[in-house]
DNA sequence: CTTGAATTTTGAACGACGTTCATTATTGTG
DNA sequence: CACAATAATGAACGTCGTTCAAAATTCAAG
C-alpha cells in the first residue's frame, strides 16, 4: 500500500487544510477529528502525521489559513473617508466575516494549543498582519513617531470588540436587552474613541 | 454494590463539583474527565450520571460555583472612594482572581455546552449578579433613571475587559511590545470613561 | 532488467474518553 | 422475612489521538 505519486507532499497538505475546514465549517471544531479528515480525503489517519505533528499543529495551521481569508476579506473594506468611518467599515467587515464563518472564526480561539508555550512566529505574523489594519486605520490620530502609542491603542481597542463578539457569541451578554454585537461594539468604539479627543480637550 | 447512605445526594453532590474542581485547578479543564471525577471521590463514573446529566451539565455547575466564589472575592474590594479608584480596585480584584484561579477561570469561557441553546436563568443570574457590581461602581456617571444606559456601559467595558484578559492569556497580544494585561485594562478604561467625560464636554 | 534501499501508506494496537444500561447490592417498607 | 425501591456498579459501545511494525510502492544503481 502505497501510492507515492497520487499527490504531493504539498498537495497532500493542502487536501488535508481543506478537508480539516470543511469539516469545521459543517459541524463545528469540536468534532474535527484525524480520522474524519483521513477518510474525507481517502487517505488512513497515519498519512497526516507525515505532515502533520499532531492535530493541534494541523488545527493552528488551519487557523493560520483563515487569519489569511480574514485579512484578504477586510483590505477591501479599505477606502479614504474619515477616521471613524473607516474603522466602522473595518468593523463591519469583520462582523460580517465572523457571521460568514463563524465556525472557523471560533475555532481561532476555541483551539487552545496543549504546549502552553507562546504561538510560533510564522502565526504571529498574521495577527501583526491583521493589527496592521487597524494601525493604518487609526493613524490620522495619531503623531508619525507615536508608533507604539498607535500599536496599544489599536491593540487595545481590537481586544475590547473581540471581547464583546465573543461574549455575544456563547451568549453570555444576554443579561443585557439589546445585545447587538455590532450596536455594543460601536458603542465601545465611539467611547473610546471620544477618550481620545476627551484628552484633546482638556489640553485644549 | 451500593451504599446508599454513605452520602446523602447532595453530599455526593458537593463531592463531585469539589472533586471536578480540585481536577480542574490541577490539571486544567481540557484534562477533566467524569472517569477522573469518579475515581477522586470513590465511586464509579455511572453514580455521577445519577445527579448530573453529562458532563456539559457538570462544568455549567462548577462554572456557577467558580462565578460564586468571585463574586465573593470582588464585593470585598467595594470602598467609597471616587469611581476611578473604586473601579480600578474592582478591575484589580479581577485580575487578582483571575490569576489565582486561572484554570477555573479558563474553564468558564473554555467550556462550549454542546446544546447551542441559551445559558439556563440560574447561570444568567451569576453573571447578573457580577455585572451589578459594575454598575453600582459607575453609577455615579448616570442618572437615576439611565439604568439601561448604565448597564449597557457596564456590559460593554467589561466585555472589553475581558477581551484583554482572555487575548493576552492566550499569548495573542504578544504583537504589542509591552502586554500587561492590568495595564492595558486600565487604558482602555481611561479612555472609555473619558469618552463620557468628552460628550459632556462636546456639551459644555 | 533486476535487485535492494528509500520512501510512503496502511491499519491494527494502545490507552483514553463520554455515555448507557442490565445487573447487583443495599435499603426502607409492609 | 419478603418485596419493592433505590443506589451503585462495571462491562460494553463507539469514539478519539497517536504510534509503529509491516506492507506496498518507487527510485537508483548495477
Amino acid at each position: 500500500m502505497a501510492r507515492r505519486v497520487d499527490h504531493s507532499h504539498e498537495q497532500l497538505r493542502e487536501m488535508i487544510l481543506e478537508a480539516a475546514q470543511n469539516l469545521v465549517e459543517a459541524d463545528g471544531y469540536p468534532s474535527l477529528s484525524m480520522r474524519k479528515i483521513g477518510s474525507s480525503i481517502g487517505y488512513s489517519p497515519g498519512t497526516i502525521y507525515n505532515i502533520f505533528a499532531n492535530l493541534d499543529d494541523l488545527v493552528l495551521q488551519l487557523n493560520a489559513r483563515t487569519l489569511d481569508e480574514m485579512y484578504v476579506s477586510l483590505v477591501k473594506t479599505k477606502s479614504n473617508n474619515s477616521v471613524e468611518v473607516n474603522f466602522d467599515q473595518l468593523l463591519c467587515g469583520y462582523l460580517e466575516f465572523v457571521d460568514t464563518n463563524r465556525n472557523l472564526w471560533r475555532a481561532l480561539f476555541d483551539h487552545r494549543p496543549s504546549t502552553e508555550s507562546v504561538l510560533p512566529d510564522w502565526y504571529d505574523a498574521r495577527i501583526e498582519k491583521l493589527l496592521s489594519l487597524i494601525d493604518d486605520t487609526l493613524k490620522p490620530y495619531f503623531n508619525d513617531e507615536d508608533t507604539t502609542k498607535l500599536r496599544k491603542f489599536s491593540a487595545t481597542l481590537w481586544a475590547g470588540l473581540h471581547g464583546i463578539i465573543s461574549l455575544t457569541d456563547s451568549n453570555k451578554l444576554d443579561v443585557i436587552s439589546d445585545s447587538d454585537p455590532l450596536e455594543l461594539c460601536r458603542f465601545l468604539v465611539e467611547n473610546f474613541l471620544g477618550g481620545l479627543n476627551s484628552s484633546k480637550c482638556k489640553e485644549g
